[in-house]
DNA sequence: GCGTGTGAACCTCTTCACAGCG
DNA sequence: CGCTGTGAAGAGGTTCACACGC
């Protein structure tokens, strides 16, 4: 399904809808209205209907959205009704930690393998998951491409990872180096900027 | 200065022009443009300008900006002239690896504690910084607020950590929990979610 | 009556283009 | 002449309010 014009606002709340729903589900509730999300979410309930009505009619007039066919609908327009596989570049101690946090609570999603370039470190298990060298990327992954690389190599070494990752056809990326990366069209990076975060919450505190 | 009526966004722009220049002056650049600032920030110039006039008039029309002067005025918006303390909440896997990981390249924080519940974890030593307990939180940070925590506590645990924290008189929080969690007025709530990024470039692969 | 889906109004943010200053 | 600062135009996103279907 190519060409839909949504924004990146848009499939951010979705991701928040279905794990509203997720939630829901496991409690047992049928039927959600766009006022119980919006409301869960920290949303009007007329974002929550433009933002599901942008995708299809979802919702039944009179009573609301059923929570295991809306569930359904969200996970097909954000691909997490098949995840993509999940590895790891770099098994310092953010890489580490992240695996053995694992993913429960997301959609679906785990980690399948992590990589380093420290001998000291290939062959170690985290979690389960023995470190590869990173040469052996492209056996692990294959070359379809449908995994997304989480980065977290150290300071200076992002651009070559990056690279690398490009060269073996990743094309989702997140990184939690503080570097500006390029990347080439057709691959799509996002940034977990900490030094960020701290800013904003930072200039909050004197407003 | 209260009152200022500026986005979000520019506040985050602002974080990274700030990163930019601290790299600018490392390097000896004195003078930048508005248009050095948005190649290496994916900015339109334009925006550069108006982020930047909103708070003054930082530049010297023909020229640029001064490196230094701008650097300590956008230190000055966003409070990192003297950057309020971060302390950890959680010992886990996660707050650990941030321990270790450190916050160089950033707007000049650093860890000054982290807690935690489990006894057996506390007392003992992560990158230099002992793990203390929980209710030692007032006897750390004293009663002035003057710091950032981040939350890393397990799954459910959210909430509670919360509450600990407004108590203790704390107004900006980083989340790494994957819980809606609930503030008061006054205290500044933020997230960083895994889960929703992976989602965000799940989506844009199938674009 | 209730709640969705949706055009229209509203608001915010971005881009454009240029006046003005060094 | 170069680059900032800024009104004006444009684009995008949110809220409002109501028609329609259950």
């Amino acid at each position: 399904m190519p060409g839909k014009k949504v924004s990146e606002k848009t499939i951010r709340r979705l991701s928040h809808y279905a794990r509203c729903l997720r939630k829901a589900g496991a409690d047992g509730t049928g039927v959600v209205t766009s006022k119980y999300l919006s409301e869960r979410c920290g949303i009007s309930s007329a974002a929550v209907r433009k933002d599901l009505a942008a995708f299809g009619e979802f919702g039944k007039q009179g009573s609301g959205y059923e929570v295991s066919d809306l569930l359904e609908n969200i996970d097909r327009i954000l691909g997490t009704c098949e995840p993509p596989q999940v590895i790891v570049i770099g098994a310092g101690n953010i890489g580490s930690a992240l695996l053995e946090s694992g993913l429960e609570g997301t959609g679906g999603y785990s980690y399948s393998a992590i990589f380093d370039k420290n001998p000291e470190i290939i062959g170690r298990t985290i979690a389960g998951v023995t470190v590869q060298p990173v040469d052996k990327l492209g056996e692990v992954v294959g070359e379809q491409g449908n995994y997304i690389a989480i980065l977290t190599v150290p300071p200076g070494e992002g651009q070559r990872a990056v690279n690398g990752l490009v060269s073996m056809g990743c094309r989702a990326i997140l990184s939690f180096v503080l570097e500006p990366l390029d990347v080439p069209d057709g691959v799509v990076l996002r940034y977990v900027e900490l030094s960020t975060e701290l800013d904003l919450l930072s200039h909050s505190m004197r407003s």
